[in-house]
DNA sequence: GCTATAATTAGGAATCATTCCGAATAAAAC
DNA sequence: GTTTTATTCGGAATGATTCCTAATTATAGC
């Protein structure tokens, strides 16, 4: 997913549900769109602050929160930092470096169908995380 | 995996890497290999005061500390909810049910070989997550 | 463009799972 | 049994996230 698809997926998304579009919004749609690093909220907050010179964190969180409520951005929950976010809401499996906290993207399928696990337990699936754990090229030379 | 299988393995890394085998440990690990519930911290705490009278919060958070430290046990943890724990640490799908917390085990292999994914980009796998979230049977037919 | 109104924002307080601390205890080695 | 050192405990501290309320502002309708 590209940086102007998914832009515009949002931004839609957001009209879609009548959600207003603030200046602030579009602020934290644009840096969702435009990283990779997927950000957390905090760094989220220290980039928009670098153009709009006002912008709270409360007002971070409650963005962040209802477009994942409404199905546009992923959040990644970890047990030893905070939260990182993402605009590609594609399946897709995320490498998450436990020296440094880079996450990559790595394209991959879901290991099984989701109407397959429906079949066999009657649980409907409606969303995804995979991810692996490990250490990236850097931080295994490096000496991480 | 099976209950007797998970609890003799977590025993015997235990003994391996000389940590002590307290009454307190050895009742969390009952817990762990037991429940296939994947319970939380306060959980495995309600359940092991019901045996043995006193053992404490503190204590049971870093039990499971050093068992996750030492890849005995795996920890899932959440936006909304406190972590969960299981003691099952082969790959799996787990199934999280938005609606009840329930939380079951699918069976289902790595979506891409930890080889491939080292070969394109460097990054060194040596765990993973998978999840699925959606409705569980029960809240899909109750009305969740 | 102007107005009305309901959603959004800011920022400070509150929450709560988890971690930290220091003294008391107990497992394991000898 | 004694010694040593990790473990336990309970309470305090932490910190990301959520909550609260008054002020602000995007949007719709005129
Ligand atoms: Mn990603
Ligand atoms: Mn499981
Ligand atoms: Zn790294
Ligand atoms: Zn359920």
């Amino acid at each position: 997913m590209e940086e102007q698809e998914i832009k515009r997926r949002i931004i839609e998304g957001m009209k879609e549900k009548g959600l207003k579009l603030t200046r602030q919004r579009l602020e934290i749609i644009d840096i969702i769109a435009g990283e990779k690093s997927h950000p957390s909220a905090s760094a989220i907050l220290a980039k928009a602050r670098n153009r709009a010179p006002m912008i709270s964190l409360s007002t971070v969180y409650y963005t962040l929160d209802i477009m994942k409520k409404a199905g546009l951005i992923k959040e990644l929950e970890f047990n030893d930092r905070d939260s990182r976010y993402e605009g590609d809401v594609s399946d897709h499996l995320n490498l998450v470096c436990t020296g440094c906290g880079k996450i990559e993207d790595f394209r991959a399928p879901r290991p099984v169908p989701s109407e397959k696990v429906e079949k066999k337990t009657g649980f409907r699936v409606d969303s995804a995380r995979f991810e692996y754990y490990g250490l990236c090229r850097e931080c295994r030379l490096g000496g991480g």
